[in-house]
DNA sequence: GATGAATGAGTGTTCATTCAT
DNA sequence: GATGAATGAACACTCATTCAT
């Protein structure tokens, strides 16, 4: 039986619980194999060590938020595709508010490796984001204006959007809040002619090529 | 003479360095003091722990932003009321990259209370932004919506743009910065017609009041 | 059938290997199921504990060199037993590279008890050459002197040799090593005339008496 | 003043009193600290870690007995300088029987980067005396034979004896010891006419170079 | 005031041994 | 018997803080 994994599992989901709770440093080890309910020991038998366990939580969130994204398609409705990429991410970190909570406090400052990989992680997202914001400048369908410094702050409204979400004491709409961010989104970067858009990206997407 | 400040000061200005370079929780109190040069001892003369001596940097740091940023006065033109402000905390922060840097990734997870004390100032500046935006909405010159989302939406995406610049290996063109993110400010929140704008404020002002 | 020696014997042997490439304290439990292909509660089925199968091996081992030794006959002719004796347990230290690792290096400081016991059958032997060498001196074919302080250098010198032969990189002229050894001890302790022997003995011991 | 180094030494040895108690693995930082009147954390001020303490009282001690041994001057007496060397490592070890035991039975077998450094001392020594007995071959005072096979038999027989010494409950007479040893050695390895050496010597001597 | 030696509570990790399956 | 998951005592080492000089 897969039992291992069961346990792996269990460990994991107890110790993302402390690290939501303590903060990464705060959390000891002890703590995390209290609320596991398994002996010091047996926390050494799944995880080499404390980063680790705390690496692969963060890894593994991020796969997850990774897979529930999908690229952007300029040949169909943009809006839509947004909105449901937008929803998607507030629905990860939704589900799962310890680790939305560690990613957007902690898991910066743990040491300099840990912080290269993570960075790289955004790195990535952002490369995405940055790439479809070109992609859409030459579309015409993106403002112009320096695609990085777009990608950064639209990524860091997210982020601080969805830490608010996560702390927020009262559940919130989600819709409401997904509506509002696209709102923002599409009028400060998107152009005012989205009618049109298919038909030319089409045309200049096969021009291009 | 303000001798004791002056050796304050100085210690201060060590500890920041090294609390940049490495973290809060890397930072050794042995680092600050070797840094600073000064006796172990010594930094317990000015500073009852490590703690404290981070949270005097963290809000002292906040103060010169809150100091250097204006409220909006509806009065007046709106543009470059904001762009002036943004440059402004653009200028703070890239005026001491190390706080910077420890702002706005090492600043919380570090113990409950304190994290507490900074989510507080972040409350503040986002209750300002918030009342802003608000203001705004009745007054017919930013786009409905959640204002609070709005307020994340944007607090988030200024502190990313922040983050980057300050780690940025080459200098950047302020100017261009602050206006891109002028430019997605702009259209993603005010509504079209900012000529108009006084008048009208005046009078809704006054009807209000 | 034996199935159970069989395994045991696996077991020890895969042990010896262990401790004499790593040490005792720097063998671990683990090493040694991993290299017997056993699992690590199977261990424990055979060896009351890590330190008992150490102890067994060295007994064993021991027990090898023992047997390996036979008494000096004084009645005969002494060089022949001497040298047959040293190259027996030559040999024995040479059929397993081993325990001679083991032997010369790690066998002391695991324990007192343990100490105690091995420290003992060295006392043995070291009783064995002493009753050896006083019962030579009395012949006369031994030089006088304190015979323990005999005794142990030549064990001292013997034992050192061994542990080098062990190391030794390349394979080395046992034949040869024995001769340059007896050649010490010969002309080292012994008297010059083992021809007339046992009558100069009587007579010498007469005379010195 | 040197309070460091009184402390430091303070440490160092009640450690060594501790290491050579329990040995290397069973002494414990707690019982060195204990023993030292310290706490634990200023062990660490002193010393890096357990094994570099451990260390230096090794390196410590082969230093001692490297100073107090001389270079035998073939052109001298040999069996005087022989006697006095062998005397003054005596004197080393019974000066210090803790460091004794340690050197005599712990020093193998911690790990192997301090076994390096350990058998590279005693390889310097059997060098020194291999290249001795190399030189008396040459001029005719010492018997043939595979000069390292004499020099660890030498070596290691001096080692067991000064163990035994060491251990002894007994106080034991010292000079007795090294006459007998010199005795064993003399006859063993020397040849049989010392008087007409010193004059041959410088002619052999002059005759090579 | 300044110093830096001393402190000791705290923590991650190891590993021999046990025991339910 | 065999297994290997679980155990938890033990230990080296860290570092913020104190305090005698």
């Amino acid at each position: 039986m897969a039992q291992r994994e069961v346990r792996r599992q269990q460990i994991l989901d107890r110790a993302r619980d402390v690290f939501a709770k303590k903060g990464y440093h705060a959390a000891k080890i002890d703590d995390v194999v209290a609320a596991a309910g398994v002996a010091r020991g047996t926390f050494y038998l799944y995880f080499h060590d404390k980063r680790s366990i705390f690496e692969e939580l963060v890894s593994r969130f991020f796969h997850r938020i990774a897979i529930a994204v999908s690229r952007i398609d300029v040949d169909q409705p943009i809006a839509p595709q947004i909105t449901a990429n937008v929803s998607a991410v507030l629905d990860v970190f939704g589900s799962d508010p310890g680790m939305a909570k560690i990613i957007l406090t902690d898991a910066i400052g743990l040491d300099v490796e840990f912080d290269r990989r993570l960075l790289a992680f955004y790195a990535d997202i952002e490369a995405l984001l940055t790439s479809s914001l070109e992609e859409g400048q030459q579309l015409g369908i993106v403002h112009p204006g320096d695609k990085r410094v777009l990608a950064h702050f639209l990524l860091g409204g997210l982020k601080e959007v969805l830490l608010q979400l996560t702390h927020a004491p009262v559940p919130v709409d989600k819709a409401a809040v997904v509506r509002d961010m696209y709102a923002i989104l599409s009028r400060g970067v998107l152009t005012e002619t989205p009618r049109t858009r298919s038909k030319t990206a089409v045309k200049r997407k096969s021009a291009r090529s």
